[in-house]
DNA sequence: CGTCTATTTGAATGTACTCAAAAGCGGTGG
DNA sequence: CCACCGCTTTTGAGTACATTCAAATAGACG
């Protein structure tokens, strides 16, 4: 049980759980370790998992038709991962999902998380609570990309996730932001210019 | 009763609900009627009400540093509007929401809400499943923006909400697609000349 | 109608992209 | 432990997509 406790943790923010709830809650978990480059998710397959994040980094992405790639979303420690899309309706990816670190998740799978729902209807909140700041941040995002240029939003994630700076391969970083990874070589490079 | 029809049934397409149940949630609704241009929401105060559209239509937007205006959200019928992290958390707004033609809508209050989920835990499924629809709406529309061009996500909006195109002023629609009124212009004229 | 707001048009500009090549860096195997 | 390979980052020149600003035109509403 031991090792459920950063998830069973999380659910704690948000609702309380009863032993029994607890115990059956975490019966529908499993732990997975992905290497680095590991894929958990690829397009044309349906994604069975939502994944929480206990060790690591990962990210999804997809890739348009010119052959670029688009950051969707980054995942760390205690943070949630997978093809949205793809596991609430259980429909074909379109994203990829991949290990950026080696990584340890714990996976809820949809059976899993159906019948959580089903008989255990407290765990409605804790979606509901979950899925309302996953909508804000996702408002926010998109917000950023709508009314600042890609310094500004470059000069927001660094301010906002200072951690995951040098952490991250820039090029990710940059098609996280909405850029080229060049340019946001030129971005760096300016800044360390003013600094002199 | 009559009046609430629009909500209930709306409600209804995702739980099922008890007669005691449909006469409590009515019971927390009002009625608003607001006239085009009218504001329902400001920056510095805290949006109160969740506003669902049963005709008519609403945008929320924002005002940037330059004075440009964004447009976050539209609404039309059967869709919900409101500065969504001043209601979840209650602080202030940052968007202005505003009719862009006379509209009626039915609110839900914070405290309706609170005394709803608390009395009636049904209704989170209710909430759940609405902010999984509204984060994947979300998402895919923060993926348009990350990879296509002003012109692609022009023709995607045009073939999504065809019955939008001509109901919204270009100069609202060109700040919800990420770009200038002006350059939607071109973009139109373009498409005109081609078809000769 | 007249006025106010929205759309169009054009020229100049700017931000960010493309492509290609060089430099840097990190891991792996000999 | 160093050398090499592949991947990431940097750099620069040329380009493209989209913006800015200003003025003209068209539309909507009282």
């Amino acid at each position: 049980m031991e090792e459920f406790l950063p998830i069973v943790k999380y659910v704690l923010k948000h609702i309380q759980l009863t032993e029994e709830e607890e115990i059956f809650f975490v019966s529908l978990l499993r732990i997975t370790k992905v290497k680095k480059k590991q894929l958990i998710v690829q397009p044309e397959f349906v994604c069975k998992h939502s994944s929480y994040v206990v060790a690591g980094l990962m990210r999804a992405y997809i890739i348009d038709n010119k052959g670029k790639e688009h950051t969707i979303a980054l995942a760390i420690e205690d943070w949630w991962i997978g093809d949205f899309n793809s596991f609430i309706f259980q429909t074909p990816a379109t994203f990829f999902v991949e290990a950026l670190e080696d990584t340890l998740l714990i996976q809820l799978d949809y059976e899993g998380r159906q019948r959580l729902l089903e008989t255990h209807p407290k765990f409605e909140k804790f979606f509901r609570i979950t899925l309302e700041r996953l909508s804000a941040a996702l408002q926010q995002r998109l917000l950023s990309n709508l009314s600042k240029s890609a310094e500004q939003r470059y000069d927001e994630f660094a301010k906002k996730y200072p951690q995951l700076l040098n952490r991250i391969p820039q090029y990710i970083l940059a098609s996280y932001l909405g850029f080229t990874a060049e340019f946001l070589s030129k971005i760096r490079n300016k800044k360390v210019k003013k600094l002199k």
